[in-house]
DNA sequence: GTTATCCCGACCTCGCTGGTAGGTTTAGCG
DNA sequence: CGCTAAACCTACCAGCGAGGTCGGGATAAC
């Protein structure tokens, strides 16, 4: 399993979001009903999004949230690294952030038969990162409402 | 994390067989030493290597593994697949496997508001799935040997 | 001042990862 | 013929993180 419910709690969030009027705060309650989530889960996972500067919050009632940028302007890369906190396809990748989603293997490099699986690891994390660089929030938005048919990739590399 | 221990543990058991003359069967407890792995584990981790037809063993006395195949023939798709049992981003992704690595969500497509996060989770397993397969073991086993350098990626699709 | 909402920290449960233990076969070798 | 090195198999176990719950605050609209 590469991504937890975060992830996809967190996207399915922000596509909810995606889908209200601009400037129009949307509690987590109606979200939490509308997409059948636990409410309180889905409030910390929401933080997470707000630390990231991904969503803003309107406290007191009528309150809730709502996109910081427009969905366009966000790329899912963004996204899972804020909800999953890394984007590590092995144990041994530190969390050495070089502030791109890129984190690199820890292992001494003993120069000579180094770690010669990081060569496959690290090719599979560009490939993630690049596939999810590649997907705004606004093309699920539009993919939900039903336009899109799911075999259509984005620029082929 | 993406993989487990038995993705690693287990592309690094083939990649000694792999710098092993050929027909010429090693021990686990050679590659454990030499890899600094725990043999137990090891030999779990082999078994499922063997069932997937990757590694061939001779047992007794002086017996081991020795690849089925040649490095060259060997791509990391089916390796880590074999080691992973799925390659499922997501737990909504059912094993309803097609015979290659794909997967597929299992949500209920309640025609209309479906599963907009689908269309995420399937390009990353698609990019995933080509980035394992245009890896062969032996240009793991070549990069060991301080050869290649680790910015080259292969053919950019 | 009541109600709707965001916010926050503590807690809890369960399954899986990563491993160990202890055996049973199989086969080379003296 | 027996010793030994290896594959093979099954059961067991500890720790941890995922996935949630709970209860209470702070804040703002009405």
């Amino acid at each position: 399993m590469f991504f937890t419910t975060k992830a996809e709690y967190g996207v399915r969030l922000l596509i909810e979001l995606g889908r209200q009027p601009q400037d129009q705060p949307i509690s987590l309650k109606a979200i939490a009903d509308a997409d059948n989530l636990p409410l309180a889960y889905l409030e910390r996972i929401a933080a997470l999004l707000k630390r990231a500067g991904l969503v803003e919050s309107t406290r007191g009632a009528h309150g809730g949230y709502q996109l910081a940028r427009a969905a366009e302007d966000i790329a899912m890369d963004e996204v899972v690294l804020a909800l999953e906190g890394s984007l590590a396809p092995m144990e041994c990748f530190v969390d050495d952030r070089s502030d791109d989603g890129r984190v690199l293997c820890s292992h001494h490099d003993d120069s000579g038969r180094g770690c010669a699986t990081k060569l496959l690891w690290t090719r599979v994390q560009v490939g993630v990162l690049r596939t999810l660089s590649q997907t705004t929030l606004a093309e699920l938005v539009e993919f939900q409402s039903g336009k899109v048919p799911p075999a259509a990739a984005p620029a082929p590399v």
